[in-house]
DNA sequence: ACATATCTCGCTATTTATGGGGAGAGCAAA
DNA sequence: TTTGCTCTCCCCATAAATAGCGAGATATGT
C-alpha cells in the first residue's frame, strides 16, 4: 500500500470522474483510483433488492457472479451494517458473529477480496442505497493508519461516483418520483406504524371508503402491487418516516 | 467574503466538529465557519414531514421562527429541489417560477438572508434529509467563483456535521431489537417487494403455512401489529434492503 | 451434549383487504 | 375559463390475511 502519488493525482482522478462521460470512464478511474491508493480493490456499486443494480470496481468477474448467485446480498455485513449508519464503516467494526456471515467472509478472502475493508454508505433521491468500498490485504495497524488518513478523501470520491452514476444511469434519472398527497402521507405513515384501515380511517376522522381511495392512488403513484409494497416504497423512498 | 483564512483553519474546524460533545459545540463551529468562508449565514437542520426535527446555523431568530410559522418548508425551492437531487446546488438553479416561490425569496432577501445561495443535501439511514446551507450577498460571478472553489469542502463539512447531529439527537438512538432470521428476512424482503403471500412461498419453496410462521415470528420479533407494520419496521431498522 | 433457534408442515373460522366502478365540491394553476 | 389535482363519499363480490392451536427435523451455539 504505498501511496506515493500526491494529491495532486487525487485531484486529476477526480476531476476524471466529475468529467466521465459513460460507464467505461467510470470504470477506468476506478482502476486509477486502485492504483493511486496501491490497495487491492475498490468497488462502487448500487445495493437494492429489486433488480436493478449497476455497479464497477475491480474484483474479479467469479467473485461478482458467485456474489450475485449465492445472494450473499442477504448475508454480507457490510450491506446491512452500512445501512443502518451514515459515517464510513471499517469492515472490522461490523457484526461478523454468525455462521453465514463468517463463512461469507472466508470466501470473500478465497476470492481476493482481502482481509481487510472499508466502505462508504451514499444516499440519493428516491430512497437509493450505494456502497463505495476499499479492501485490501495488510495488517490491522497498516489499515488503519490507511484509513484514517484518506477518509476524507475517500468520502469525496464515493460522492463523485454517485453523482456521475445516477447522471450516466438511465433509469434512475428520468424516474421522477410524483409526490404523496398530504392526506396520501398521512394514510402511508398511519398504516406503517401498524394501524388497520378502520384505525386509520377514524383517526384521520375519514371514512374508510375514502381512506381507500387515497391508498388506492399512493399505490399507483408509487407504482405499487399493493398495501405492503406502497408502504415499503413510500419509506424507502423517504415520503414517509416512522 | 476574504476567505483569506488557508486550508488548516479549515481542517481545525473540522476537527473541532468531529469532536464536538453537545449540540451548542455545534453552533459554535457553524460560527467559526461562517467567520472562515466570509459568508453571510451558514445554517445546518433536518428536514422532516413530521415536524422540524433539529437545526444551527446563524440566522436571526426572527427569520427562522418566520419561516416556521408561515411554513415556508413547503414552498421553498431549496427543500424541494435538493430533495431531487443527489449533488450540491447553487439556489440560482433551482425552480423560482412560481408566485409563492418568488415571494419567498423576496421576503428571505428582507430578513438578510443573502441574494445568494448554495446548499448540499445530505441524506442518512431511515429516510434522513438533511440540508447544509451557505448564503451571502454578492454578484454571480464572485459566487460561482466561491462555490466552484470550495464546493468539496462543503460536501465534507456537511457530512462532518450531520454526522455528529445523528450522534448527538436523542431520538435517533437505535432501539436494539432482535436480528430477524434468514428466512424471515427472505418473506420480509418479498412481501416489500410487493409480493403476496402465495408468490412469496413459492419464491422460496416452502408452503403458504410455512411462510405464515415466518412472518409471525418476524412480527413478534419486531413488536409488529400486523405485516405491514413489520415490514415498515423491518425496513426502517435496517433489516432489509429494498 | 444439551438447550436454543430455525425450518418445515398442518388445521379452521373470522376478519380484513382488494378489485373495479362512479360522483361531486373545492382549490389553484395555466 | 378550463384543466387538473385533491378531498370526500358510496356500492359489491372476491381474494387475502389473521388468530389460535399443534408437531417434528435440523441446525447452531455454549
Amino acid at each position: 500500500m504505498g501511496s506515493v502519488a500526491g494529491t495532486t493525482s487525487l485531484n486529476s482522478i477526480l476531476e476524471c470522474v466529475e468529467h466521465a462521460d459513460t460507464l467505461t470512464d467510470l470504470q477506468q478511474a476506478i482502476e486509477r483510483l486502485r492504483d493511486h491508493f496501491g490497495v487491492d480493490h475498490i468497488v462502487y456499486h448500487w445495493v437494492s433488492a429489486d433488480g436493478e443494480q449497476y455497479g464497477c470496481g475491480t474484483y474479479s468477474i467469479e467473485w461478482v457472479s458467485r456474489y450475485l448467485e449465492k445472494t450473499y446480498l442477504r448475508v454480507d455485513p457490510v450491506v446491512l451494517g452500512c445501512y443502518q449508519r451514515f459515517h464510513p464503516v471499517d469492515w472490522k467494526r461490523l457484526d461478523w458473529s454468525s455462521k453465514p456471515a463468517r463463512d461469507f467472509l472466508e470466501d470473500a478472502i478465497a476470492h481476493g477480496v482481502g482481509n481487510q475493508g472499508f466502505s462508504v454508505p451514499i444516499r440519493g433521491p428516491n430512497g437509493q442505497y450505494a456502497l463505495f468500498s476499499l479492501s485490501h490485504s495488510s495488517d490491522d495497524a497498516t489499515w488503519d493508519e490507511f484509513t484514517s488518513t484518506h477518509h476524507r478523501d475517500l468520502i469525496l470520491v464515493a460522492h463523485a461516483f454517485n453523482r456521475k452514476a445516477l447522471e450516466l444511469e438511465p433509469g434512475r434519472a428520468q424516474e421522477v418520483a410524483q409526490a404523496l398527497s398530504p392526506r396520501e402521507v398521512d394514510a402511508m405513515t398511519l398504516l406503517a406504524l401498524g394501524y388497520s384501515r378502520a384505525q386509520v380511517a377514524s383517526s384521520l376522522s375519514i371514512s374508510e371508503h375514502t381512506l381507500r381511495v387515497y391508498i388506492e392512488s399512493a399505490r399507483h403513484k408509487l407504482g405499487a402491487l399493493n398495501t405492503v409494497h406502497a408502504v415499503a416504497r413510500a419509506l424507502s423512498r423517504g415520503f414517509i418516516v416512522i
